[in-house]
Order: C-alpha cells, then sequence, then structure tokens
DNA sequence: CTAAAATCCTACCGTAATGGTAGGAATTAG
DNA sequence: CTAATTCCTACCATTACGGTAGGATTTTAG
C-alpha cells in the first residue's frame, strides 16, 4: 500500500497542476482544499521542494508551485522521493542498489529473475 | 520493498518445487539451504500451509511439501497471504477493498485513476 | 512403550517506520 | 511593524517488521 505521505504528494500535485495559472498558493489552501492536516502537507511539500519538484516563495502572497511543466512529472520521481525505492528487492533497485546478501549469485537466484520480471 | 517474509516463503516456495520428488522436507532443512532464521521460516511455512499452498505432516520423516503443481501457485496468492493487499490503494484492492475516503468520487479521483492504471 | 523428530501454537521483544503534532525561526508583502 | 507565509527541529503514539522462546502435539522408529 502506497503510504499517506506519498498519496498526499500526489494530491496536492495535481491540484497544484490544475491551478498553475494562479501563482504560488499556500499550504493553508491545498490542505483544505484536499483534506490533508496542513503541518503533514506542509512537511511533504517541504520534501518535494528540496527534490527540485516545487518551488516555493515565503511572505504573504507566498506558497508552493511545480517548478516544470505537469507532463515532466513523473509518479516514479514522487515516489522514490517521499517513500523509498520503488524496487521490490533491494538488488533490483535503479536508486539505491545495493546486494541482498539472500541471492548469492545475482544471475541464478530465482528470487530475483522472477520480480525483476514483475517489476 | 517486499518484506522478508514474502522473500523468505518464495525462496523456500522454489526449493520446494526443485525437491518435489523428495517428499515431505523439515523445516530444518530448507532454513539451512537458504540461510533462514528456523524459527521464523515455521512461522511462514504454517502461514503458507493454512492458506492452503503448502501440506504438512507431522514427526520424523515429516516436513512440507507443495499441495499443488509449482505453476499453479501464483505469485500475488503468496504474498497477500504473507504481506498484506497487492493494490497501491485500499480503494483499488481486489481483496480487501475499502473506501479510502480520500477520494470523494472514485470515478474522479485523479490519485485513483493513476494508479489503477498502473497497477 | 518410549524417545526423538518433526509440526503446531502462543506469546513476547527490540527497532524502525508511519502518520502525524508542536513550536518557533526566517522571510517577505503591504 | 505586522501579518502571512515558508522553513526547520524536535517530539510522540501506534503499528509493522524481523525475529526469538518455550512448549504442546503428533508421529515414526526402535
Amino acid at each position: 500500500m502506497l503510504p499517506m505521505k506519498s498519496r498526499y504528494a500526489l494530491k496536492a500535485l495535481v491540484f497544484l497542476a490544475r491551478h498553475q495559472a494562479d501563482g504560488p498558493i499556500p499550504v493553508a489552501g491545498i490542505a483544505a482544499a484536499e483534506a490533508i492536516p496542513v503541518k503533514f502537507l506542509e512537511a511533504i511539500l517541504l520534501e518535494l521542494r528540496n527534490s527540485g519538484i516545487l518551488t516555493s516563495r515565503r511572505g504573504p502572497t507566498g506558497g508552493y508551485q511545480l517548478r516544470v511543466a505537469p507532463q515532466t512529472v513523473h509518479l516514479g520521481d514522487v515516489i522514490r522521493n517521499l517513500s523509498g525505492p520503488m524496487a521490490p528487492l533491494p538488488c533490483l533497485s535503479k536508486s539505491a542498489y545495493h546486494r541482498c546478501g539472500e541471492c548469492v549469485d545475482e544471475t541464478t537466484c530465482a528470487v530475483r529473475l522472477l520480480m525483476a520480471d514483475v517489476h
């Protein structure tokens, strides 16, 4: 199951994509519209900003905005940045690869081969 | 990431599939061969048995065995039985559906539509 | 009949992740 | 200056994860 963090992020991003023309939108506005706890969303948007997906402006008239066109924001990047890697096994992750001691030989490990297929 | 429980289960099932001809195989044997903590694997195999994937026999010469042909054991069933549902959202789960209060209207919820596609 | 080998069952336990909350510092518009 | 906002740090309760412990029950072999 996708964690709430990522779900909220997606909702917020969709919202921002739809209000792109309206300039920066404050957290409180998004939170109210999408029924997300304000302070939690605040932390999420901050992460999205730090990972380069959003831009922000402080002070009155401040808020968050998409940094690029909605079409170029990829689901994988969002989820990877907020919750961990997408891969089902560490030895299949592009962003956080590391040998999973369990498959002695990566080229023959049945579990790895199976999950690679699914992935 | 796939939890260890499911990974161990898959390894054990592959092992059992390969040793189908050898009659029931005790937990200790599988655990040793696949480097899995014995008592943990014990619990896992028990669950797989209770969900109908394995059969067991007690006493000496006892152990676990596939209940059906390896080809008919589906990955989804294994994972679903040990770790939760496969779906990314509760409102997309076949085995454990329930409305996720967050999408007010299931037919238009952007997050739902997006994830349904991925799923 | 008895001992040993196995499954079966229940309960526990430390650690980390999840889903937040609280409080305040820094920035900026009016 | 004041108010609105982002930004940052720290905390907190609950649950899931990855096991471990101990024993009860069944069954085979001798």
